[in-house]
DNA sequence: ATAATTATCTTACATGTGTAGGAGAAAGGA
DNA sequence: TCCTTTCTCCTACACATGTAAGATAATTAT
């Protein structure tokens, strides 16, 4: 359903988070799971209003405690983030992108062998 | 060389054009191979001077007019965009990517076959 | 019952981005 | 020569983003 919505970058961290837990969380919750960036409780809490406001995470309180549940469709939504990213830097073309990461070496033997396998079904 | 320069979306489309032809270019010049994005002229001036300024291309006068060339390699920049995007995403892991990417059908037929090739070597 | 902790809500502020407009100089055309 | 076109340089302005701080209300611990 929800199409253009733009998701930033710190947003995006926060939505991993809610897509990986899949239950109702507080922003302590999402904040523990961040431990890694430095971020204060009020930053957490910012993104998570700025996800509301964009409609892709749900609220609902418990108590007085909020609670936060993803909206967005995470596949959905990486699948079109995809497709425009093949679609800005590499003119539309996987093949290209594949090139690119090949040379790149950002393939790991692991993720070659598995690969070859999806695509020799 | 240059690593953690940000190039935005618009710069983007400017940079595409001039790693395309392969030769200094003047901003009427990038405009009209533009003309699909309705931008005016000092949009596209803005945009290659921010460039410049974020040394992504370098600039040079032919008599007062002033010609862009790019200074930012392509094929590294690409790559290093794409390991961060697919960092970010996918955690990493290409093999999601490629997943995600085949569910979404932005694989044409062509993209498989070709894929297929390169990693039948 | 206070004090300390925790949560919400409001506000902030610098930097980046999209998207130009206007002033002024130079060059070309009539 | 004077008008028009073309360039450059400077300025602008709204919205997004990163990153919170402060005020205030509610809850918990002593």
């Amino acid at each position: 359903m929800n199409k253009n919505l733009t998701i930033s970058d710190s947003e995006l961290e926060v939505m991993q988070i809610l897509w990986k837990e899949h239950r109702p969380m507080k922003i302590q919750e999402v904040l523990d799971c961040l431990k890694s960036n430095n971020w204060k409780y009020n930053t957490v809490g910012t993104l998570l209003l700025r996800l509301e406001a964009k409609g892709a995470v749900s609220s609902s309180k418990n108590g007085r405690v909020i609670e936060y549940t993803p909206v967005l469709n995470e596949e959905e939504y990486k699948q079109n983030r995809t497709k425009s990213f093949v679609e800005k830097l590499y003119n539309g073309s996987v093949k290209d992108l594949t090139v690119s990461l090949f040379k790149s070496e950002a393939m790991t033997a692991e993720d070659i062998a598995e690969i070859k396998k999806m695509f020799d079904l």
